[in-house]
DNA sequence: TATCTATATAGACGATTATCTATGCAATGG
DNA sequence: CCATTGCATAGATAATCGTCTATATAGATA
């Protein structure tokens, strides 16, 4: 292309797209394959209920609790814990017969602030 | 359970726990189900990588750039445009042979706030 | 000790997803 | 008008996911 005449539709049209711009991500393979991991745990309408569930009385819910809410088996729900639990979302811990289940909101609050970076203009 | 006389260890961890709160998720089911719509488009690292590299050129990237960044071909990649444009994550215009990429800002303002009223305490 | 209750695990199975190759289409340029 | 280029679509296939039933486990209670 020469960016001395610039007449045809298709050189305006490049100008404007300015291909081959080589971009580079700010952000690694390994950071996006962590975030693309929350994301996927947050991709489920009943996991993101249940954490709404489990933030109203942090530490003061039980899976049963969380399982009158659905009409879902308890090996169903039991499996939706275990997924928010793996990434880090949410912990668990025994009760005597129950278990307690806690957000983690400070890995939501760096889930936060790392959506905002993403799509920020540079 | 009575509540009068809580001696054993289950009838403590009872308390500790109270079981059958009936709590109300604060987010409807269809809200829910965007939610995680979105999300589900996010989940993928190859696609978080895209919105930040069209973030850093919003409207100014065509397809071609994004391509030479990733080792997929190009179907591949117009895959993964699709799913972001299906969700509006990103709009996408011709320009001649090549098509523009805008990242949706607004959306993702709206998916970082309620993310934040998710998991925040009643 | 036997039983109940809350939870976890295993395995099956249909639905969805990610990727590829092959192909089509529309705009550009010679 | 033919070749090229950027992009989309169709179809195949392997992997992953969501749900279920059946079963196991561990603490609590009688």
């Amino acid at each position: 292309m020469n960016p001395l005449s610039l007449t045809t539709e298709a050189e305006i049209n490049a100008r404007a797209m300015s291909c081959n711009l080589n971009l580079q991500s700010r952000m690694s393979t390994q950071q996006a394959e962590r975030m693309a991991d929350i994301f996927r745990a947050l991709s489920h309408p009943v996991r993101l209920q249940m954490l709404d569930l489990i933030s109203q009385r942090n530490g003061e819910v039980c899976g049963c609790d969380i399982e009158q809410h659905f009409t879902l088996t308890q090996p169903t729900i039991s499996h939706h814990l275990k997924v928010l639990r793996d990434c880090g979302l949410i912990t668990s811990q025994p009760r005597g017969v129950w278990v307690q289940h806690c957000v983690n909101t400070q890995l939501l609050d760096a889930v936060r602030d790392l959506l905002t970076t993403l799509y920020s203009a540079e």
